[in-house]
DNA sequence: CCGATTCAGTGAACCGGTTCAGAGCAACGA
DNA sequence: TCGTTGCTCTGAACCGGTTCACTGAATCGG
């Protein structure tokens, strides 16, 4: 059999001695009877005409392909979002192009030019370089939804906002229950200079009076522990340790168990993201839920309504979700705290 | 400013008054002067070139993109596999576009014809219903590379052998430590009627004499819960739980808690991918590594290859990758061996 | 009964690249 | 000096759809 080449739409028309943008109209239901598109119908199925995407998107600009720029894969929290988003996206017929930026963000923008300028319909942007003016530049062209990003201020296409707000429950958390001294694990996205996330901390536990060290730590479980180590060796020892991932909380329960370290007797600890794991480890993890499946559900309408309507994003829809806190087990009062009445110690 | 059109092919061929065809060329680095070369990329970059690689992927046939298609992304093990799969995708310069069945062989059908027949230079397969001969059908068309289905023993284009070993492993592990009646939670897919995993597991249960309950589960955490919930409390409980993937056993752990059984004095567990979750819950969790950075290299490899070479699936190429035991803490010897010499009790 | 409208279907241009056959030209060997 | 070779570049066809302007026939209102 001579390895037989795929139907195009040619085939179909001279099967049914239709022209060929008969068959293209009959396929999509327009300007045809419905005898005749029933017609094509049979002649497509019986040719195993499946008809060639890229070419329609070639001819109709519109891939039906949108981007999705993690900031890195390797977070627990991200793929858990990601999964959410396939799943919103695919109610608007749209497919996803994961790409992972894996903390670099110079990888970060090559992939975002990469695909935004060239693949998809839109984009959906999840931990993201706040400092390049290349989303102002991409907004211009396609789409772009940023989410988990409220903490930059900085405006692209068209914003999910979602986590300041729930940093600082956190921190009000902690403060509340006598804790003064605690070290911040964030993600480590080694090149950029202001990370919005490190400025919302900074403020708040400036006015609340809180001693935050503000640590870098790779989003992998494995990395986190082992900074969490160090950190957990350090002299004073903080009093709470909070994750800006639970993934990273997950790094330093390890840390802790290897240290001999209970939690949180000797140290709390909180996440962020409200990831499964967080209820199956002891003790359950108190996080920050930010709503990641309505977060991603506003996603995908908010995109999926730009590529239909073909509308510049000038929109600047903005959909706010709030966090909400999770408390478990895992934050308790520090060891001064329960000894003596907590005193304003500044 | 007139919302300026992208910048084309022709754009750069006329600013430097080249043919499209020279400027194609120059650009690839092809059949042109490095001066040509340098004056067109120069060109190119005053005039936003990037180049349009919808129309480059109708011409060229090729579009750099992989479909990734997934059993259900909810495990936390596919979560990873596909995030080392983009990684190894990465290195070869293809992209990925990702599907979830979740679960559902249907949706599976539908999403391999839509992507494979469409999008993608090439297939990757993580959990297939192999009672469909879409994948032999498919894999005419183009390289399909399938991972974890050596329980199948059906070959679809290109195959990644691996855990037909695992499962044999773990089994012969619970039953040297005295293990006789076990439950089985695999990851449910309703309506595939013959799930190779089960049958490998009928097969070596049989062939050791352990009575084994095969149950399907969610992929979920919080799904595997519910069935867990009801899998302990059934009597006489089994000594031991193996599951087909760490999320599954995430659920186990949870139920157990919640009954309050303790993990291993109460019940065993198992679990099956390796995932870093399983270093942090308590006991860290027993479970079979099947090298999932191996394989999602191997997969990358392959079919890069094929694709690079337009070389015809018929290659079929294969490579096993042996999966490991990683003991833990989460199986011990059962209530009855503890206490009397392990009798064949049947 | 006639002109206007509606509708199914056609032909050709188009999307933006790649690639093939061939042209023009310089360098080369005989 | 001339034919050959090799290199750079051109024009046109092509990938496989969509869409626009248009035609001929059927339908409609008056």
């Amino acid at each position: 059999m001579p390895a037989r080449r795929r139907a195009t739409i040619r085939d179909v028309a001279a099967a049914t001695n239709l022209s060929p943008a008969a068959v293209s109209y009959a396929l999509r239901g327009m300007q045809t009877t419905a005898e005749t598109q029933a017609r094509v119908r049979r002649a497509a199925e019986e040719l195993g005409y499946t008809g060639n995407a890229v070419a329609r998107a070639l001819a109709s600009g519109r891939t039906g392909l949108v981007g999705v720029l993690s900031g890195s894969l390797e977070d627990l929290g991200e793929q858990r979002f990601v999964e959410a988003l396939g799943r919103s996206l695919g109610r608007h017929d749209l497919h996803m192009l994961v790409a992972d930026a894996r903390g670099e963000p110079e990888r970060e923008r090559s992939l975002a030019t990469r695909l935004g300028g060239q693949w998809v319909d839109g984009l959906v942007v999840s931990a993201l370089d706040p400092s390049a003016g290349l989303w102002e530049e991409l907004g211009e062209r396609l789409p772009v939804v940023a989410v988990g990003d409220a903490l930059g201020g900085r405006t692209v296409g068209q914003v999910l906002f979602d986590n300041r707000s729930g940093v600082t429950m956190m921190l009000e958390h902690f403060h509340a229950l006598g804790h003064r001294r605690l070290a911040v694990l964030t993600p480590s996205r080694p090149t950029t200079p202001d990370r919005p996330a490190e400025l919302v901390v900074a403020e708040v536990c400036a006015r609340l009076g809180l001693d935050a060290t503000i640590v870098n730590s790779p989003h992998s479980v494995d990395g986190a522990t082992e900074v969490a180590a160090a950190l957990l060796a350090a002299r004073p020892r903080p009093t709470g340790v909070f994750c800006l991932s639970d993934s990273i909380a997950c790094g330093v329960y390890v840390a802790a168990a290897d240290r001999g370290l209970a939690i949180p007797r000797d140290v709390s600890v909180a996440g962020y993201d409200d990831h499964p794991v967080g209820r199956v480890i002891r003790p359950a993890l108190t996080t920050v839920d930010w709503n990641l499946d309505e977060v991603a559900t506003a996603a995908a309408d908010l995109l999926a309504a730009a590529v239909a309507g073909r509308r510049r994003p000038r929109g600047r829809a903005r959909v706010r979700v709030a966090p909400t806190l999770v408390e478990r087990g895992s934050i308790g009062a520090p060891r001064a705290a329960r000894r003596r009445r907590p005193a304003a110690a500044r």
